[in-house]
DNA sequence: GAGTCGTGGCA
DNA sequence: TTGCCAAGACT
């Protein structure tokens, strides 16, 4: 028998170490691991946790969700950031519940059909909700992979479709066992193989990882690009929307006003949100979060 | 393909 | 203190 190999070795880490995480509980279907995923994009596990909780205690299916106003899916999103995910999930439960009989599809290409679903979310609903053989690339699994096989200092910035070829080479045949494979490449990534102080005395592959071997080189290329948050209409964005969050009614503009005191940035904001559809204007010069 | 899109915690 | 980072999608 050779060595045991890279995904063997994570999938016994995995057992003894995962995290206890409610969208993994057996519990957990289609749809709850489907908002958790959504949630989760470019957002920490410790904020996704009560939001998740939440949502599915008063969406607990897709059509639940479809039923209700997407202002307030918009609202029960919180501070979660990235607002346009709560719309995009309210859009992708109306397409679950009117094209699929209100049942998360298992099909890949009808994963990505849907609103808010990329090649990320698709592959991750497919392995873990419906335990399919699926390379499941993020950011945690391309750094994983890409120290472990390539011996580089991380993956890059966007999932190339190399990506997913070196991550389904290290897939097992049994779709099951891919599945929690997938799972456990992403885990390490999270815990383990971190992006700045990577903690591989505790790493079960380290005695493969190339990155190891080769003396941890580090990144070689250009960082990433600077765009610090504060005076970005992302922050104006976000603070005329946290407004309507806790309005009742619709707002006055007045009310949008104070939030910001460079007029041309403020209306440059808010047309945007008005154009994503995160907001009505209506009559009067009142704003309110969509109600359908 | 590079830009845009929130938010908060931490080294 | 502040730049970096966190289970991406879309244009």
């Amino acid at each position: 028998m050779s060595e045991e190999s890279i995904a063997a070795a994570a999938i016994r880490w995995f057992d003894a170490n995962a995290r206890d995480l409610p969208w993994r509980h057996p519990q957990a279907g289609a749809w709850a691991i489907l908002v958790s995923e959504v949630m989760l994009q470019q957002t920490p596990v410790v904020r996704v946790l009560p939001a998740y909780e939440a949502w599915l205690a008063r969406w607990p299916t897709p059509a639940a969700l479809a039923a209700d106003e997407p202002g307030e899916a918009i609202r029960m999103w919180g501070r979660l950031g990235y607002p346009r995910r709560a719309l995009r999930l309210h859009e992708c439960a109306t397409a679950i519940a009117e094209r699929h009989n209100g049942v998360v599809p298992d099909d890949l290409d009808a994963l990505l059909a849907l609103p808010g679903v990329g090649a990320y979310t698709a592959r991750a609903v497919a392995a873990f909700a419906y335990r399919q053989r699926q390379p499941v690339v993020d950011t945690n699994v391309r750094r994983f992979v890409a120290r472990a096989v390539a011996g580089a200092a991380d993956g890059g910035h966007t999932t190339r479709p190399s990506d997913l070829t070196a991550t389904a080479a290290l897939l097992p045949d049994e779709p099951a066992v891919a599945a929690r494979a997938s799972a456990a490449f992403m885990e390490l990534g999270a815990v383990v193989c971190v992006a700045r102080t990577p903690r591989c005395t505790i790493c079960p592959i380290v005695d493969r990882c190339a990155w190891r071997a080769a003396g941890r080189p580090a990144l070689d290329g250009p960082s990433r690009r600077p765009q610090t948050y504060a005076g970005t209409d992302r922050q104006v964005r976000g603070l005329l929307l946290a407004v309507l969050r806790e309005a009742v009614e619709p707002v006055p503009r007045i009310r949008l006003d104070v939030v910001w005191p460079e007029p041309t940035q403020r209306d440059r904001a808010l047309r945007g949100l008005i154009d994503d559809g995160l907001v009505d204007p209506l009559p009067g010069d009142l704003f309110a979060l969509p109600r359908g």
